[in-house]
DNA sequence: CATCTCTGCCCAATCGTTTTGCTTTGAGGA
DNA sequence: TCCTCAAAGCAAAACGATTGGGCAGAGATG
């Protein structure tokens, strides 16, 4: 089996020209001459051939292996970090390059040692990427390749970093909220202090005192991240005095406890109560019902944003050191069925859907 | 930057030896004598630079790169894709070697580009997966190197598989619910007509009727593989004349659909309606309350597998060609909460817990 | 006719390894 | 003194490409 690859020589052969003649043809090298009718000649012997060229020979020669690594702590058993690897594949392929993955888990040897068989493999960039918007300190050996971050940023200079832009985000869930009339909110943040939590609160604070709403008219309490962390701290909200009528919820996870949390009390969404969740994570948002409009987190964008960066760092020549780029990507918000204007009854405030 | 990395030059000179003694000793080469001495010298050297041979010129000169290819039409962007990668990755790296990964989503063109960018590359074999269980035509330019498939068998032989053991699946699902004492049941199965929709309805009917249930307490009706479809078809199950007391359904995302189907007509789950769901996809049979009782899918498994069955194809002999194993993986059935006794009430049926 | 200038092509070095034979050295036997 | 032989090490040829520097031959030029 395995039968041997053809090779240039047997290119060189069956068009009866030199090897070299073979690659300046092939490669449309500048500046060397070949008669057309010779050119004309090796292309179609190499196409008769069925040649490729052994990428590896290439790349010991060129120094350039068209081949990237991706390396991140959870990269392979999350849901989002498939939407990374595929952004970032995507731009590699069109480009001739392939990816080379490797999950780490959360073990610093084996990150060490996935990072160490790469460098090995000569690949000419890092993608390194984390599970959680975090801010990392990098790998040592990452020093000798050029490097982007991918959902992560660092304090180490010179390397370009992209992270979703939270801030808006939390803007964003704030505005769908306050756009369909609600003036009582809440919001269930994550535990951590985390860039994501801080980014979200800002941002969700920050449209809603523009909007004029009073400080003891939101309340921002803290959960674990998961559908039993929403659902205590949504039945803690609701059944307090001044229930919120739209919760905004750190993930979609969160979402899925405030939606069981409602049903249990008898509220039905979203007309007793508005729900904004966060990730767009796939059969979460879309398979709770009503449907949950939720903040879009764009891991397919992130990767392929971070892959064009490397690119352009590798093929920049050495000397051309252009200030690292960073990015905060902004998240689109999916509309689906989980927000409406708050119930009509007894509020306090000014009301203005008087149909 | 990316400061010339060292090479067995390097050492020689640092030794003071040739690099054929150098390869000698670090490779340990059986049959070739070097003086003890010499060799310590050598590693010490070795270690002193940092050395780590270049893969690139090893596979160049010995045809064989440690580098294995993963190709899959959504391995990048399900769930389950991730634990595939990690299973093969784990144990690539066990061997020294490293993982490409390509998804090809559902383009033919992509998965040829893809697999000839490996093959450029000279990968030792190659990983192909699909994301549904499924019979698969094999690409042609696979032949050229070896292969296994993961969650898809071919006709093709001499290629390893492994998929999931869809009919003990089915005989697992049915065997919770029996033994939970229940004797009207029915499977939400899936619309379309793949391996995993027969084996599954086998099984289960299989195990039903050994326990002889009757044929007309058994329905089975199929539904689109989304929460949509598994609420309809609870609906009209439950609300038909002589409802079943226990659903097994046909993915987690259905058993969603059902749940929410049950919580709409009052029934109470797991007390008035056992369901059983299949995948253990995280996030939804552990975020839905209550927790839902479901059959695993071990995709690590199957990864893991795979490449094992890929390096011992890689490293035997040319001539050895064993027949090609295949292997159906049975996943455990991962006990939660939504399964219980069937209630009480008027069964007709003969009643056994008479409390 | 000698020289110059292109044109069209090829030689050989190189990338960093492995691997197949030598070659050198010194000890021991005749 | 010479020969043989094992031990220890090295030179050089691959592997399959790219690339800088020639070199032959044909026209053009003086």
């Amino acid at each position: 089996m395995t039968q041997r690859r053809v090779t240039i020589k047997q290119v060189a052969a069956e068009a009866g020209v030199s090897i070299t003649t073979v690659s300046h043809v092939l490669n449309d090298v500048p500046g060397k001459r070949v008669h057309p009718e010779t050119r004309t000649r090796v292309r179609e012997a190499a196409a008769r051939l069925g040649y490729a060229p052994n990428v590896l020979a290439q790349s010991l020669r060129t120094q350039r292996s068209n081949t990237i690594g991706l390396v991140g702590d959870e990269i392979a058993t999350t849901p989002f970090a498939g939407k990374i690897i595929l952004g970032a594949q995507d731009v590699a392929l069109s480009r001739d390059a392939v990816v080379f993955v490797v999950n780490t888990g959360y073990q610093r040897d084996l990150e060490s040692r996935g990072i160490d068989e790469l460098l090995r493999r000569q690949v000419d960039g890092i993608l390194y990427a984390t599970m959680y918007h975090r801010q990392v300190e990098l790998p040592p050996q990452l020093a000798a390749v050029p490097t982007v971050l991918i959902n992560a940023s660092c304090t180490t200079s010179g390397v370009p970093w992209v992270v979703p832009d939270e801030v808006s985000g939390g803007e964003d869930a704030a505005d769908v909220l306050l756009a369909a009339g609600h003036r009582r909110l809440a919001f269930i943040n994550d535990v951590d202090e985390i860039p994501a939590a801080f980014g979200r609160e800002e941002g969700f604070r920050r449209r809603l005192t523009a909007a004029g709403i009073r400080d003891d008219d939101v309340r921002v309490v803290t959960a674990e991240t998961d559908p039993a962390g929403g659902y205590e701290a949504a039945r803690e909200l609701l059944t307090g005095d001044k229930p919120p009528t739209g919760i905004f919820c750190f993930s979609d996870r969160v979402a899925m406890g405030v939606y069981r949390a409602a049903a249990e009390l008898g509220l039905r969404i979203p007309d007793d109560l508005s729900v904004v969740g966060f990730d767009n994570q796939e059969f979460i948002a879309e398979g709770l019902h009503p449907g949950l409009t939720t903040i879009e987190l764009r891991h397919y964008d992130m990767g392929a944003w971070a892959a064009e960066q490397l690119f352009e760092r590798i093929e920049a020549p050495a000397g051309t050191r252009a200030a690292a780029p960073t990015a905060r990507l902004r998240g689109p918000v999916i509309h689906r069925a989980s927000v409406a204007p708050p119930p009509a009854a007894h509020e306090p405030q000014r009301r203005r859907n008087l149909a």
